[in-house]
DNA sequence: GCAGAATGCTACGATTATTGTAGCAAGGGA
DNA sequence: TCCCTTGCTACAATAATCGTAGCATTCTGC
């Protein structure tokens, strides 16, 4: 891929620990030169983890720990980084009272890929 | 991830060029570990480029080339590794005629999907 | 037949992404 | 204050991905 530049998440200036600090800024999303939203999406959660964590929130939020233990114990690096592109993208957020919880967009999102769920369990029967 | 081994994707023994020769054997599938498929779908579709490829061969098969430019002139390499997994996920197959195309399963998959679009249109507006 | 183009697919060195382990600083409770 | 939790980071090691080039086979037109 020369396509687009890749990572570069921007670990925000490391300040320390406050909660809601801000959304973490981060690159417009790979995949996206055409501009169609579509593109970027499939980028988006075509990285590994994101659709998993966002499976994972589905019906409760997360600490960061617990996050990260849903998700098969991955490494803290990349949830991190996944949490902050998805933050980034409006579709989870730190919520006050703390731990990860899906925004309403990113409920939204998962209303759409709840139906995977269903498909799933048929195509486990090859 | 000490997870799931990862990769391996047997590019078999490089039997010249043979069309429908076998679709290619591949590991269980990551992030099944706990023998959900749902987390061995979400771990296959996590995946760099396979999400699009799925989206691109949406309404029309396409040749592999095809595929690549399609995708953004991803390497060579990745889109052959991803279609050996999604043809060992039987969502995808190389038809008869020449060219790649959803099996009844991936079509399934992809009318699960589609909604994405519709999404990905709203998302845009932050 | 046979050159030429197209197809599915691979080799391989170079880059990036992801992993795993360890640990920091700030906040909360007792 | 001590202790425990939280969000988050450093960093070296490993694995995935990229980009370029090219092979063998099939198809086409001649």
């Amino acid at each position: 891929m020369a396509k687009t530049t890749r990572r570069a998440v921007a670990t925000p200036p490391a300040q320390g620990h406050k909660r809601n600090a801000r959304p973490a800024k981060s690159p417009p999303v790979r995949g996206s030169r055409t501009g169609r939203p579509i593109m970027a999406l499939l980028d988006l959660l075509g990285r590994r983890w994101t659709l998993r964590i966002l499976w994972e929130l589905r019906e409760r939020s997360l600490t960061s720990r617990a996050l990260r233990e849903a998700c098969d114990d991955a490494s803290p690096t990349i949830i991190q980084t996944r949490v902050a592109e998805l933050r980034a993208a409006y579709l989870l957020d730190l919520n006050p009272a703390g731990g990860y919880g899906l925004t309403a967009a990113g409920k939204e999102l998962l209303e759409v890929l709840l139906p995977l769920h269903q498909f799933a369990e048929r195509w486990r029967k090859q």
